[in-house]
DNA sequence: GCTTGACTTAGAGCGCGCTCGAAGTTCTAG
DNA sequence: CTAGAACTTCGAGCGCGCTCTAAGTCAAGC
């Protein structure tokens, strides 16, 4: 199998430790790992990739909970392709919405520090 | 005092629960609330302002330490306005950088649906 | 063959931000 | 005056997402 990697080499390259990455197999976010004969797990490039979205997906705040529903239809196959398309349309307006408030939060910071630099002028 | 408000009408006004006001309060994020001679919390206007403040910085992503670090430089009166300034432009760029990646992922996103539509397509 | 380090599992522990419960005091409506 | 709702403090508990430890097995270089 070219290019799989150990858990230590897949870490490395997806920045998630070791114990992280065997937790998430745990929980269920990703399908259990393909083993060497002596029971040493071995990420295949679909393993890195899934990992990849997955951090996209938590970066961007969809809960474990929610990514753990995704990662079961996705084993469930091609029949779950309609849920899966609803699950990733509903975290889209939940991105799009996010979006919308930091940008408003933002906006009041900007104020905000034009208040204070407005204030500093006047104290000088 | 004129709207001087209980516990829970702050709680109303604000959305934050009575429990968590008192949170709020007991780990420095508020200054001590003024109290009527019963001992009961009377919320001011000024509270009020700084409690929306509070929602919209950790809506964005501010951890409570830091929030804390700013409710304690606000404490401290005008001669930490620069401290202020600069607790507030790093957030702005954390919020930046927050909106970067999130528009990122939701290209990202966009495109998976997509080719969940197209094999749906091709499915039919 | 032996050492050293990476791997395995199971399960405990942690930091964050609340959230709730207990036990007691105070306010308010009738 | 009284019942019951709202308030008080203190401290325990919880859900999330890891993070780490212990005890043991396996792999790679000398």
């Amino acid at each position: 199998m070219t290019g799989a990697l150990t858990i230590a080499e897949a870490a490395e390259h997806t920045g998630i430790t070791a114990h992280t990455l065997r937790y998430y197999e745990r929980i269920g976010l990703m399908a259990p790992i393909s083993r060497a004969h002596s029971g040493h797990r071995r990420y295949s490039s679909d393993d890195l990739r899934w990992l990849e979205l997955l951090k996209r997906l938590q970066a961007s705040g969809m809960p474990i909970r929610r990514m753990r529903e995704f990662a079961r239809l996705h084993r469930r196959g091609d029949g779950t392709i309609p849920q899966r398309r609803a699950v990733l349309d509903a975290h889209r307006e939940d991105v799009e919405s996010s979006i919308a408030e930091l940008k408003k939060t933002l906006a009041l910071i900007k104020k905000k520090i034009a208040l204070y630099d407005a204030d500093e002028r006047a104290a000088a």
